[in-house]
DNA sequence: TCCTTTTGTCAACGTTTGTTGACATGAATA
DNA sequence: TATTCATGTCAACAAACGTTGACAAAAGGA
C-alpha cells in the first residue's frame, strides 16, 4: 500500500514524540524515520527538510482549538494541566518548550511561536494591571513543576499521585495569579475566569 | 609562555560559559577551544575528553562552599537567587540544569549529581512532614522563574528590574515553602531558617 | 493494456564531530 | 650547554549528520 498522507502522518507523529524528549539538534532524522518505519529521504520530500518537519510539529502542538472559541484560554490551560488524567498529548507544548528552548537552531523560533500563538492571545483576554507578570508567573509555575516532576524527578513531586500533583500545581498557579493583588490567598478560578 | 594550569583554567571557564547557554551535545569542543584560545587536542590531554570536561564543570558548579558550613542551605539558596545583584556565576547551577537536563548524553548524570550534591543535603536539614514537596516546589519556582526571565523572555518578568524580579521570585518561593502548611501566607524566612 | 504520475528505495555527497598519534617547541634540570 | 620532560601544534581518522539525485515500484487515467 502506498499512501503519502499516511507516511506524512507517521513521520509527524514520530517527530512529535522525539522532539518532546530530546532537543531538535540532538535528534537525528534517521532515528525519527526509523521510528516511523519510513525512509529518511522522504522527510525532505514531504517536509522540505529537518527544519520543515520541526515547524510542522510546532504548528500542531501550538494550535489550541480551545483558543478560537469563547472560553478564557488561561482557564483552559489551568484545567488542562491540573487535570489528573492528563495525557502525554496534553503535555506536548510544555515539554517541547522545556526541551527545545535552549536549542541553538530552533530555540528562538520556538520561543517566538510560543509568544505569538499562545501568550499574546492569553494576555489580551486577561484584565488587571498585573496581567503580564501574573501570566508569566503562571507559565513559570507550570514549566517548573513539569520539569521537577518529569525531568528532574525530585521526590515529593515525582512520586506524587496525579491528584496530589494536581493539588501542588494548583497551589503554585494560585500564587502566580495572585501576584500583585492586595487580597491574599486568591482561589484558582478567581483570577482566571472572564 | 607555557603553563598547563592556566590552559586548564581557560578551558574550564570557556566550557562553563558554553554549557550554560547550550546543551552538552550541541556545543562543539572546537568552539570551546576557540573561545579559550587553545588547541582542541588539549581537551583530551587535560580532561580526558569532552565528557571529562563537562564533569569538571559540574564539579565546580555544584560545589557550594556554603553547604559545608553551618548555615541552612535552603536559606542560602533563597538569598542567592533573590539577590538583585546576582552575578552570572550565581546563576550557573540553574542554567546548567535548565539547558542540560534533557541532554541524551549527560542529562541523567547531571540530574543525579543535582540530587546527590544539593537536594539531598538540603532535604536532610529541612524539618516537617512536607519537607520533600516543599523543597521540590522551591526548585520548580526557581527554575521556572529563571526560564521565564532569561530564556523565554516573557514580558512582565523579563523586563522587570532586578528588585521587581526578586520580589516575584520571593513570592513564588513563599508559596512553595508554604505548601501543605495549615497557615496561610507564610513569610520567606519563616520556613527557611533553622 | 499502455502511459503518466505519484510514491518509495538506495547510494553517494560534503560537513562536522570527538579523538588520536606524530612531531615541534618551550621550560627545567644537571 | 646539553638533556629531559612538559606542553603545544598539526594532520588525519572513523563515524554520524542532513541532503540530493538517480532509479524502481506502485497507482491511476486513457
Amino acid at each position: 500500500m502506498k499512501n503519502a498522507d499516511v507516511t506524512r502522518e507517521k513521520l509527524l507523529e514520530a517527530a512529535m514524540q522525539a522532539f518532546v524528549v530530546q532537543s531538535y539538534s540532538t535528534v537525528s532524522l534517521r532515528a525519527i524515520a526509523r521510528a516511523a518505519g519510513v525512509d529518511v529521504a522522504l522527510v525532505s520530500r514531504y517536509f522540505g527538510g529537518k527544519l520543515g518537519l520541526f515547524k510542522a510539529v510546532l504548528d500542531v502542538a501550538f494550535d489550541w482549538p480551545e483558543m478560537r472559541e469563547g472560553e478564557n484560554p488561561v482557564a483552559v490551560a489551568i484545567a488542562k494541566y491540573t487535570n489528573p488524567d492528563a495525557t502525554d498529548d496534553h503535555m506536548a507544548v510544555i515539554r517541547l518548550i522545556i526541551v527545545n528552548s535552549a536549542d541553538p537552531e530552533v530555540g528562538e523560533m520556538m520561543r517566538d511561536s510560543l509568544r505569538r500563538m499562545l501568550m499574546d492571545p492569553m494576555l489580551a483576554r486577561m484584565g488587571g494591571a498585573q496581567a503580564a507578570p501574573q501570566l508569566a508567573l503562571f507559565v513559570a509555575a507550570t514549566l517548573g513543576m513539569a520539569m521537577v516532576r518529569h525531568s528532574l524527578k525530585l521526590p515529593g513531586v515525582a512520586d506524587a499521585s496525579p491528584q496530589e500533583y494536581a493539588a501542588q500545581l494548583r497551589h503554585m498557579i494560585d500564587a502566580a495569579l495572585g501576584y500583585g493583588d492586595s487580597k491574599v490567598g486568591s482561589s484558582t478560578s478567581g483570577a482566571a475566569q472572564t
